[in-house]
DNA sequence: CAGTGGTCTAGACCACTCC
DNA sequence: GAGTGGTCTAGACCACTGC
């Protein structure tokens, strides 16, 4: 199949752009409208230059924007690869609380949802959450448990669209993984995330919640999850005991 | 002027390597000896490329990736001109503290050394370090800070081999940061480090050098950081007033 | 082994900045 | 107009993966 590069979808980028950012956003389509899916490969680099007619140094600039962003992986000698949503258990594997029994990395914390219903956003949430037109938004309480007793308390929020759905499903349906129910119910893949980590004293609420003392020292989360397209699509913020948090980072 | 890629400095990096990293090596080598002044361009791409006797692209890659790093900046049509901050403290970019004036990431925290001396290396940190055959080590201790305070104590372990010969130096020689100090004095590349992430509270003498209360809560960074060859060469523990903390993280 | 991504070449022309 | 970085081509060969 021979692809024009000027004719392949219905939105065509700007023809003043240079080639391999129009590709960007060609490929970036293609993904984003499902005819790759996420976890599987997407056809050889070759294969596409082809397709596309262009330069196999141009096609890989335009995949390299992808990966750069978070939406492609490449594997050398194995192909390049759509990402599928963070496995939030991997994600778990930074945030594990030490010298415990359940230090198993990829145990899987569970769930318990306080609170689920629409609110309006604050100016600043819904500027991170870049729900600019629509004001309102979801917003969900719910503890983290390893074993019996809470150890993390989140709060979250999501912007009305596309999650609206959310809010008429009973909240024992939600899992103790959000990110997969996300893209099952609302079709957003979560391909990457910003955190910020901080430290501060439990509020009187959230310490009834975790069932500790108020103003006892906790590590604070702030995580920014962003979408395969690169929107903004959930804030949480995760609060935990400080002297039993443990967080890994590799630099470089 | 025509320089070979394979001679061109004492200093030749790993001949394995891909010549655009080697090319990179080199090039950051010219900047940090001061070769080409920070504000200042350095030389055309092309003439770059013919010095080196390589392709344009390979050259452009190379300074891609300084360009990455910020310790290049590209202007179309102008040239490509060297930092002015050198932010070798890229890697602090990750480790800043909220809410103050000093708020700029490319701050350089000033140091003072308060201990430096060959010690016996604790099991652990032996095996940490890769230090299998020899026991010895060194031992550093030294305080950060962003404005008249100490903000920051590090404690930081190193082998004996090949940093022996910091013992010799005067503490006033070593400067604000010591990754770029390491590969001046003991051919030691910094390329990547690992950090964990938690909280505590302060020990007694530790209290004292950064001015504050016995027990206060602080943030605890332990970080091993690793040579181009992947061998541990560092580890070090640094802690900070927790209240103050601010990491950022990306996650893919 | 075939197929994939990774590196590299030696050109070409375009877009931008400054004189 | 001269010099710079930005884009693009059409090849080549290497390194890695999996059968």
């Amino acid at each position: 199949m021979k692809t024009e590069l000027s004719a392949v979808s219905a939105k065509v980028p700007d023809q003043r752009l240079p080639r391999y950012q129009r590709l960007r956003e060609m490929l970036a389509e293609r993904i984003t409208q499902g005819e790759w899916a996420p976890g599987l490969a997407i056809p050889a680099e070759t294969e596409l230059a082809a397709e596309y007619g262009v330069a196999l140094g141009t096609l890989r600039s335009a995949v390299g924007l992808l990966v750069d962003e978070g939406m492609l992986a490449r594997a050398h000698g194995k192909g390049t690869f759509v990402r599928s949503e963070l496995a939030q258990a991997s994600m778990f594997r930074f945030f594990r609380f030490r010298g415990q029994a359940h230090q198993d990395a990829t145990a899987i914390p569970k769930s318990i949802i306080h609170d689920l219903r629409e609110v309006a956003l604050a100016p600043d949430l819904s500027e991170r959450l870049g729900a600019g037109r629509s004001r309102r938004g979801i917003f969900m309480l719910r503890t983290r448990s390893f074993t019996d007793a809470p150890h993390l308390l989140e709060k979250i929020w999501l912007p009305l669209q596309p999650f609206k759905t959310l809010l008429r499903l009973d909240r024992t349906a939600f899992g103790d993984l959000l990110y997969p129910f996300y893209r099952e119910r609302c079709n957003v893949v979560v391909a990457r995330a910003s955190e910020e980590i901080g430290f501060g004293t439990l509020a009187q609420k959230d310490a009834a919640l975790l069932r500790m003392a108020t103003g006892h020292p906790v590590a604070v989360i702030e995580r920014t999850a962003f979408s395969l397209a690169g929107e903004p699509v959930e804030f949480r913020i995760t609060q935990g005991d400080a002297y039993c948090f443990h967080y890994g980072v590799e630099i470089k």
